[in-house]
DNA sequence: TCTAACGTTGATAACGATAACATATTCGCG
DNA sequence: CGCGAATATGTTATCGTTATCAACGTTAGA
C-alpha cells in the first residue's frame, strides 16, 4: 500500500509511546531497569504496530552479530541434513541463526565460502573435518572468533572439536568381523579426495582386523555420489577380484545396501558365504532385510553438541573444548555369528 | 595475538593505499570509474591486509540486505536438502546468502521462525507451500519484498512460485496405473497433517484411475518420519485388509521401497501381483531391482528456479512469476506391462 | 535538612559501510 | 584557447541500533 520506504524503526515505537528508543531497545531486549509500566507500553506498542526489531542495524551498534557460519561439504546424503538439525536444535531459544555454506569436498571452496561467510562477522563458525587450507586458517586466526570442528576428532583442531573417532570406529568394527569368523575382507571405498575420515576408519579396520587373525586382500572406490548402483557395480568387481572374500566393509550404508544386492544377485548367501558392514547408520535403511551392520555415527548429537559448545563460548566458555561422541556398533544381521564353533 | 578490537575496516585499507574510503569501496564492489592502477593497488592492499568487507555495515548503509531467508519444513527426507542444493547452486556467483529456518510442518512454528529471519531485513523469502498463517502473510505484506513459495503451484502465491503440479501429476500417475492393467489400488499415505499436497496428489490419481476404470478401495496412513519399515508395515495391513488388492499407490519412495519388501515377504510377485509405485524420485533408491515406478519431483531445478526467480525479481523484473516443474513418470519395473492383451 | 545511593530515563557518539553530491583533472573540438 | 563532457576522486550525511555516560527524581540515613 503505502511505500514502505523506511521499514518501521524503534524510533517510530518510541514516539508511539513518548519514550526514547534506549528505552524501547532496552525493553526489547529483555534488559532490567525499566519500570514495569514501561515495559508492558512497550511491549503492547511494538506488538500494535507489527514492529520486528532490525538485527542488522543491532549487529553493527552491538559487540556482536547473532549469525553462526556454518559450513559443510553438501547435502547430497543425509549425514549433513541431520547434523544441521541437531545444530538448528541447538541454537533454538538463543536468537542465533544458522548462515549456510556449501564446501563441495575440497578445501579451495570451502575458503572462498569461509571468507564470503565471514564477511558477515558471524559470532561462531562450524566447520566440516580438521584438514582446511591454509588460508581458511589465516582467516579464522584473523577473525578470532570461536570455532568447532565437527565430524572427525582425531588430531588437533583449531578450538572445539566435535566428532567420533574414526579409527577407533574402523577398530571396533575390525574385531567384531573377525570375532565374527570373518578373514578375507574386501574394503569398498570413496575415491573421493581428502576423505581423511574414510582412509583413518580403513586404518583403524584393517589393524584390529590383522591382530585378530584376518586380512585384507584389497580395495576398490567409486567416485561421484554414493547410491546403490554404486554399492552393486563395487561388490561385483570385488567378486571377480576375489572369488574368495569372505567379507565386504563398505564406506557408508548406501554402498553396502547396493553391495548387498549385488552379493544376493551373485547368488551369494548373506553372512554365510559373504557377510558386510556399512558405516553411517542411516536410518533410511532400517527397515532392509537383512538388517546391515553398520556404526551409528549419531549425527544429531554431532551438531547438537557443537551448537551447545557454540552457546557455552558466547557465554563466555573456555576455548579448546573437545567431545567426542562415541560411535555405536549396530551389529545387525550381516555378521556370521559371534562365535566360532569352539 | 594484537587485541582484536576493531577487526580492520575498510578505513585501514583506505589508508594504507593514501586513497578514500569510497574509493576502496567502489573498487570492492567491482563498480566503474576507478583507474586501472588504483584497482590493482586496492586489490594488492586488500589481499595483503586480509581484508574481508563487513556486510553487515554495508547492508546497514545499502538499499539492500544480501541474504535470502529460507524456511523449510524440515530436512530428514532428502526432499529439502536437495531444494537446498538447488536453491545454493542458482545464488552462487551473487553474492545473496541463505539464512536457514526450519518450520517443522507446523503453521505457528514457521510463523516463530519467520519473524526471526525478517529481523534480518533479507532481501527475498523462501517459503514452502501455500498455506501459511495470518500472521505470517501479514508481516510479509508489511515487509514487502520478494517472496518465492516452493514445491506446490495449485492455488494462489503470495508473490512467486513454483513447484510441480501435485494433482497432475497424481492423475499422469493413475492413467498409467489405469493402463498398465491395475484396478484395485490402495493409498499407502502419510498421516501428517497439512500435508495439502499428498492430498491434491491423491485427489488426481483417483479420478484418472476412477475415469479409466479403475477403482482405490481404501488407504492406509503412517505418522512419523519416513522409512523402510512403516512400508512394510502398511502393506501388510493393506494386504490384510483388501486381500484382493492389485496396486499400491504411496506417498513417497521410501514406504513404496518398504511396501516392496512387504509385498514379496507375503508371497505376491511384484508386478505381477501386486504393482506399486511411489512418489518423489529419490535417487537414493535408484538401484534397487524391480525398480520401482515414480514421479521425479526434480528438487534440485526447484530450488534452482526458485534461486533465479529471486535474482531476477532483485534486478528488477516483475512480481508474480509462477513456474511449473514438469514432473516426470517413470515407469520403472513395477508397474505391468502398459498394454494388456487385446 | 542535606547528602549518598538508587532506580529510571535520555542525550550523544559510535559501528563500518554506501548514496548522493561535489570537486578536481583530463580530453576533444570548434 | 577555452568550454563542456567525461573521468576519477573525495566529502558529507545517513542507515537503525546499542554503549556509555550524564541527569533526573526519589528515598534513606546522618
Amino acid at each position: 500500500m503505502a511505500p514502505r520506504r523506511h521499514s518501521l524503526s524503534q524510533t517510530d515505537v518510541a514516539k508511539a509511546c513518548g519514550l526514547s528508543e534506549m528505552t524501547v531497545s532496552r525493553v526489547l531486549r529483555d534488559q532490567p531497569g525499566v519500570s514495569l509500566e514501561n515495559v508492558e507500553k512497550v511491549r503492547a506498542t511494538a506488538r500494535l504496530m507489527g514492529y520486528v526489531p532490525n538485527r542488522i542495524a543491532g549487529a553493527l551498534a552491538g559487540a556482536q552479530v547473532p549469525l553462526v557460519a556454518v559450513i559443510v561439504p553438501g547435502l547430497a546424503n543425509m549425514v549433513f541434513p541431520e547434523v544441521l538439525m541437531g545444530l538448528s536444535a541447538a541454537l533454538d531459544g538463543s536468537h542465533l541463526q544458522p548462515l549456510l555454506g556449501l564446501g563441495h569436498y575440497a578445501a579451495a571452496t570451502e575458503e572462498h565460502v569461509l571468507s564470503e561467510l565471514l564477511a558477515w562477522r558471524p559470532a561462531a563458525v562450524v566447520l566440516t573435518g580438521l584438514t582446511h587450507s591454509d588460508g581458511s586458517r589465516a582467516m579464522l586466526a584473523r577473525a578470532g572468533l570461536p570455532v568447532v570442528e565437527i565430524m572427525e576428532c582425531e588430531g588437533k583442531g583449531i578450538d572445539c572439536v566435535v566428532g567420533v573417532a574414526q579409527r577407533a570406529a574402523g577398530a571396533e568394527m575390525g574385531r567384531a568381523v573377525a570375532a565374527a569368523g570373518h578373514r578375507k575382507v574386501v574394503l569398498l571405498g570413496s575415491a573421493q579426495q581428502e576423505d581423511r575420515r574414510q582412509e583413518r576408519r580403513f586404518a583403524g579396520f584393517t589393524e584390529a582386523l590383522e591382530v585378530a587373525g584376518g586380512r585384507v586382500l584389497g580395495s576398490v572406490s567409486y567416485d561421484g555420489a554414493s547410491a546403490l548402483p554404486k554399492g552393486r557395480i563395487l561388490a561385483a568387481q570385488a567378486l571377480d577380484r576375489w572369488p574368495d572374500l569372505d567379507f565386504l566393509y563398505c564406506t557408508n550404508d548406501m554402498i553396502a545396501a547396493g553391495a548387498l544386492f549385488g552379493l544376493q544377485a551373485a547368488g551369494r548367501v548373506v553372512p554365510r558365504d559373504v557377510g558386510l558392514a556399512g558405516f553411517s547408520g542411516l536410518e533410511i535403511l532400517a527397515g532392509l532385510s537383512p538388517r546391515i551392520a553398520t556404526t551409528d555415527t549419531r549425527r544429531f548429537e554431532i551438531g547438537e553438541r557443537a551448537g551447545q559448545m557454540i552457546r557455552a563460548r558466547l557465554a563466555g566458555g573456555a576455548p579448546g573444548q573437545r567431545a567426542e561422541i562415541a560411535a555405536r556398533l549396530l551389529p545387525g544381521e550381516t555378521l556370521r555369528a559371534r562365535r566360532v564353533a569352539p
